[in-house]
DNA sequence: GATGAATGAGAATTCATTCAT
DNA sequence: CATGAATGAATTCTCATTCAT
């Protein structure tokens, strides 16, 4: 008796963490694999339910790379704005925190696989991208954007085109998910993430020119040059 | 007599042409596409071959894929050696020349796709991910750290971990490259690659904080959080 | 109405029944056409099934080739051992129901295809040929041997070579069970089998001669002439 | 002047020389590796032409393997009728001279992998069995026919059913034939062909029989058991 | 709900054959 | 005559999807 009743409930946990599950075993297929390699049956094997079981959750494999997307990255969205608000200090400090959170809440989980799996199948999946880039991508940049322009309000920060250094803010971070999610798993020698993030952040705050350098004060921008022939 | 015509065609383009054709075309298939979604008979077609054609150059699809990443990439690399030893100038005007290079020759060039693919193949294809890293990454990374620690020699740029912070100063520009072969391409605003490149060399060179800003003087780094529950 | 009794015979048969039925089909079309020619399409529509069936069940082509000689011939040679046994008449009548139980087990069934078989394939499948050697060809043998050496020692027989006399005695039988498999189904006149197992028998038995013959006292074997120059 | 003459002599040589060349580069691929298994390419190569040249002398694939069987075996047979009258001895020798020659002439020379090649596609090509049948078995087996014929109506065969056992008099040269052309390739051990033709003419001629055994007064041959149920 | 046997469309690959040179 | 680059029909094999149990 009490043998069924806990198989029951076990069943019914069962029935409702199933998604969860099944979402879990997707993303680490989908990231180490790619989405036309991940086979449904692997996943379906990682998840510990037949391949018939996965159809009855998503409608497809498609499906459930976008609920692989949606359904796992969206919820992070939501804690900036609230982090934003409570801090007190420098924008410095917010800003080395968002992005050491980042990593160690996204970067370094299952879900620093996203951004890698997103820049792979961005051009088969238009739609999943342009929704992606609407949900995910640009609340991000738009936070920092505030944060910068935050700081150069509060003669914190330099003057910028705070549109485009947000988006070069973010890229070390994005990259560091993809790297780890693809070649650093193949080499001997692994990236060492926290000593990343903080020459990153060394760099973008204070600049690699020494305090009295010369090129500080008098330094101008090269031009670009024109593009090869070979451009697009 | 169109018949004709076409006929004469295929036969002009001979063995030595060809090569080259096929893995042009096999570049814009694989990025944009990924390896296992590229259909080889579409390469052929937009090589004007057919399917049986490739074979006569290419193994398989595997080495056809080799093919690009090898014999695109590599010569690229051999340029830099010679341009450091001829310039004169601040390392300040070289780090920005070889962005800006590396973007006009490579990045918006169809060989701004390898990256993407690498990120995206990595793990599928662990023997060239090591070469790739030993041959194409590994050489630009130390060119870059050579750069910087030339720069700290002379006084000009400040004290640092340069073997991470060269790291951190390409992630940018691979990224921008991914993005344009990825996102970039299904959204209806564009990103604008030299401007996004003037943001990067600005930031990096003179960082966000003012010159008198009270936290370059006495702001410390923040530390690092525990990684989050769910972290590999 | 019609599809959907279709529909339910396909789902009568199950897993344990394919294995048997594939394989049967696969002796007739192997048989027929031989292994390069065979196409496993035709062998799924001979067993009603579709060719992802046979993947479920044979890795590939070749695997399913092995496990036609393999799975159905060995059973066979388990049979020999025990019917030496039990008899108690002459080795000539022994010797006599082997041939034609061989013939009526084996060589008459589609089983009798495999020998073609096997000549036909042995070069391109060293590996099978061997283990067919060694688990049917040579037990085979050995038991003649036995038996033909049973009846030297017993002066049934009179003294020979009894390892190559029992090739040789086997050898018509092979021919036999490899010419209806091939051009026999060809000819209009076909070869009566038990008549072919009696001539065998007779001509082995007492051989061509008289038994007043000359030749039976005196007669010599010729000497080999030189191999002719075309000769490997 | 020497050289063209000598380049021009040597090049209609090999105009000549051609068809024969590929022949024998024909016969090796298709007894070695089968009909379908055999690239068009290897013969080539082996022939030490190019593919396209093969075609010059060979409509296509099916009819250079007919000209294999046709024109290679074909002048065998003339030899026959020859020797047969020439001879003055017992016919026993006659028989012993023949299985011997043939050996020498065809079994153990390239030509010796044909009967195991029309085993193999005889039911690929009925039109071609049928003809190999008509020009090479028939008059073969034939001839031997009239041997044993002569021997009965001399006294110096025992009385037999001769069209059959010219059969299984011959099933052993041809199955000495296709295993050295087939597993004897694949194992440690190979056969001895003398050997083996020596067990094959004592056996034929003497029988297994003792001179005094029982069996060969008293002795009657066994019935045949029904088939089994498996046989076609 | 869950299963996993069966399906069949689709992609990689091979190779006989053609034909411009 | 000879070549060998190019072709494309044909075949093996894979895997997302279905559906009877």
């Amino acid at each position: 008796m009490l043998n069924l009743l806990d198989t029951k409930k076990r069943w019914n946990r069962r029935k409702t963490a199933r998604p969860a599950e099944l979402l879990d075993a997707a993303i680490h297929m989908f990231t180490e694999k790619g989405f036309a390699t991940t086979k449904l049956e692997e996943v379906a094997a990682r998840a510990g339910v037949s391949k018939g079981t996965l159809y009855l959750y998503y409608q497809n494999k498609e499906e459930l790379f976008k609920a692989v997307v949606n359904e796992t990255f969206l919820p992070l969205i939501e804690d900036l704005k609230n982090r934003e608000l409570e801090h007190l200090g420098s924008i410095s400090e917010l800003l080395q925190k968002d992005f050491l959170q980042w990593w160690t809440h996204v970067g370094c989980t299952p879900l620093g696989g996203i951004p890698k799996l997103m820049i792979t199948e961005a051009c088969n999946f238009p739609e999943l991208s342009r929704f992606y880039n609407e949900k995910i991508i640009d609340p991000w940049r738009r936070h920092i954007v505030s944060l910068l322009e935050k700081g150069v309000s509060r003669g914190e920060f330099r003057p910028m085109d705070a549109e485009y250094t947000a988006w070069v803010l973010h890229a070390p971070m994005v990259m560091l998910a993809c790297w780890t999610h693809s070649m650093d798993r193949c080499l001997e020698e692994k990236i060492e993430p926290i000593r990343y993030i903080h020459a990153h952040i060394k760099s973008c705050l204070f600049g690699l020119l020494n305090e009295n350098s010369e090129f500080r004060q008098t330094g101008t921008l090269v031009d670009c040059p024109r593009p090869a022939d070979g451009a697009e």
